[in-house]
DNA sequence: TAGATTGTTAATCGATTAACAATC
DNA sequence: TAGATTGTTAATCGATTAACAATC
């Protein structure tokens, strides 16, 4: 329903910590909140959140401000976590075990169909009740359980040939754990983790600050 | 060396991902690189790359454009990946397991030298050579083995606590996998990995193409 | 009603892109 | 030298914050 203006990446990168936030307050039991006190618990300003919000729509009251269950839905379903997601993991190492077995997601509407590796030895190997399956019928399973997205936690020399081939198969998004970036179709929606990355900016600011605290 | 200017967090973001097609072309043997033909590999715009390395100095040279082996070693300096930084993993599941089994980050400079839970199953349990310890003596170790980064691999509810002890302990840096903000003094650096607000954003890209797709 | 707080416009701030003189 | 490409200034674009009228 938002019409046509387009959201930017920065409000969109916002929205799950809202959700977030919103959940942990309906939990509390809390029912209303204001721009100003979610600001503060946030440590965000209270002009971010509503300026945010609103390219969405209107979904506070003047003078009362939000209810808590009904924003939270909202957002979730501007999330698109108001429906189901059928995902393959595709790499059962640590990496691809990790996830199959943090079952929050499948909490979310995330539905992990299928584990898929290509070493014979993890073949059949049992992870949260799911078999482990050899690449060679994934083109079939994609189309038979209509699976929208793959995640990759694969070494990156196999990650680009591995994207190429489930999206051939239908897939249309893909949560890459590789160390690269892939190169596929512009339609094709790619959301990346790059833990490296992460530790590499977590250094830098460590480098940055005993620069300061040395002089 | 980089004076007084304040790098943006944008370009600090942008910087790894230097550093990684760097490292690729590095490898490849190609020995100097114009901000153009970088830009036209990594889809963004020269200007945008000189305008990033700007901020740190003049790494190249009108007419030639940039000696991609020095530009590399720079960028690691910047980075602060010149040294090593002594690492441990706080929660042995799989996702823990998965960090202290991908050698590529010690490879980087991040040492991981010690490997701890709670759960008195896993004691002693080895993970690449290294026993899983108990958290009763994480404090001494950490002061012991002059300990810079704490990682947390560990549930949300167990988070807070345990990041403020470590903090305590003589941790300068916490790279949080758990799935809530911590809570820690100014001066602790935390640089957080939420997997499922990763998700979140796929999804909002899936549920927003469709919606485009249908009109 | 009076007080509170939103939705929204305007002002500010920051980041990106364009342009070009400097220079290898 | 002529051509290429940087470093850097200026122009543009976008995001954040401030302010306030609308209204519950």
């Amino acid at each position: 329903m938002q019409g046509t203006k387009k959201i930017s990446s920065a409000v969109i990168k916002r929205l799950p910590r809202y959700y977030r936030y919103l959940g942990e307050l309906v939990e509390g039991g809390v029912q209303r909140i204001s721009s100003k006190e979610l600001s503060s618990r946030m440590k965000v300003t209270a002009s971010q959140i509503r300026q945010d919000l609103n390219n969405f729509g209107g979904f506070g009251q003047q003078g009362y401000g939000y209810n808590v269950k009904y924003l939270y839905d909202e957002i979730g379903k501007i999330l698109g976590i108001d429906r189901t997601h059928n995902m393959i993991i595709i790499g059962a190492g640590n990496l691809g075990q990790a996830i199959v077995n943090y079952t929050d997601f499948e909490k979310r509407g995330f539905l992990i169909k299928g584990v898929f590796d290509n070493d014979p030895q993890l073949e059949g190997k049992e992870i949260r009740g799911m078999r482990v399956r050899m690449m060679n019928g994934i083109t079939e399973f994609i189309r038979d359980n209509n699976i929208e997205i793959a995640t990759l936690t694969i070494p990156k020399n196999a990650a680009k040939e591995v994207s190429s081939l489930v999206v051939q198969a239908g897939v249309r998004a893909i949560w890459n754990f590789a160390h690269t970036d892939l190169n596929l179709p512009e339609n094709v929606i790619v959301e990346n983790v790059h833990l490296s990355e992460s530790l590499m900016r977590l250094s830098y600011t460590i480098a940055n600050r005993e620069q300061s605290e040395h002089e």
